[in-house]
DNA sequence: AGCCAGGACGGAT
DNA sequence: ATCCGTCCTGGC
């Protein structure tokens, strides 16, 4: 297809880890939802990964586990490119995925504090050394917490296959076909009716107004990474259509604090399940029960419990059912 | 066919 | 400060 991006390959990027490293469950979360952004690819252990290091400089990235490279724990990332990239863009590709995946975080310190409770204790066993994952930029990550919004998780996937599909650019890595995320202005420059015509409802608006703040506002990502956590969140509900759910998904993932838990209805019953044994407690309950028991840790003590849970109940996965007759 | 679920917002209290 | 109606779509 004429318009779609054809990345080459340029060359390796070994990236080490601090121990324990979990590479699959790092690269691969089980209960996210998929989207043509990305593939896992369970017979050679890689994740496809499309990723806009600029305006017009598409990046697509197939990470392997080092270890199995010969290389000890961490990441081996294989980078594919539309143009040449110099020595300052791959630092920049190294970067990125060091933040992205936490590959300098050590995980022991949550378990030292956290890893004597049950059900965090059994989930450290089969988890052991997974990192948050937030491969996404600050707009990337805003515009997938606004599609997740007032919706079953089914329509949110829906949603962000239609905007991809509208706004996106199409690139073959390797023989596959993803796309790459839309930037801020390919929206900006579009229309709250074209927005509506992708099944979004009515947060068009809120997406068209996400858009517009990052084509307007030079320098906010690196900005926010700057701010104490209150300051932050403060700056993210400033954005017409982020309120508490959305900030603070952006804070646990993109800005990966490590104490951020975040209840929306779905995950208020599944942790009134885990500490009651019922689904009646309130969001208000569920979340002073994690604080108590995981305090700074609380986010990744939930984490755990989330990815554990989807590992153990694949058909939680609804979007495999597919292949079953 | 009508009603409900699901966050953010804005207006009313 | 808290409550409530509205936004939109798909599922029941």
């Amino acid at each position: 297809m004429s318009n779609t991006v054809v990345l080459r390959r340029i060359g390796d990027l070994p990236l080490s880890a601090v121990p324990p490293f979990n590479f699959k469950y790092t690269v691969f979360k089980p209960s996210h939802f998929p989207t043509p952004l990305e593939h896992f690819d369970e017979e050679d252990h890689c994740l496809y990964r499309t990723y806009r290091l600029n305006q017009d400089t598409i990046v697509g990235l197939t990470l392997k586990d080092l270890r199995i490279h010969g290389g000890g724990d961490g990441i081996l990332a294989e980078v594919n490119a539309n143009k040449r990239l110099d020595p300052a863009d791959l630092s920049q590709v190294k970067e990125h995925l060091t933040w992205a995946f936490g590959l300098k975080e050590d995980v022991t310190q949550f378990y030292a504090a956290a890893g004597n409770d049950e059900p965090i204790a059994s989930c450290i066993q089969r988890l052991n050394g997974m990192r948050i994952s937030c491969f996404e930029s600050l707009f990337e990550i805003l515009n997938i917490s606004s599609l997740l919004q007032n919706t079953t998780v089914k329509r949110s996937e829906q949603m962000m296959r239609n905007m991809l599909g509208a706004f996106g650019r199409r690139v073959s890595l390797r023989g596959r076909h993803f796309y790459v995320f839309y930037t801020p202005s390919d929206i900006a420059t579009s229309s709250e009716v074209a927005l509506r015509e992708l099944k979004v409802g009515y947060r068009a608006k809120f997406l068209m107004a996400i858009a517009e703040h990052f084509a307007a506002t030079c320098g906010f990502e690196d900005q926010l990474r700057t701010l104490a956590f209150d300051e932050a969140k403060k700056r993210l509900m400033a954005i017409r259509g982020i309120g508490p759910y959305s900030a603070r998904i952006a804070l646990f993932q993109f800005l990966r604090r490590p104490n951020e838990i975040n209840f929306d209805s779905w995950k208020r019953k599944i942790f009134s399940q885990v500490f009651y044994g019922n689904e009646t407690a309130s969001i208000a309950a569920v979340e002073e029960e994690a604080q108590r028991r995981w305090g700074a840790w609380a986010g990744y003590a939930g984490l755990y419990v989330i990815e554990d849970l989807f590992l153990q109940h694949p058909e939680m996965q609804y979007w495999r059912k597919r292949e079953t007759a």
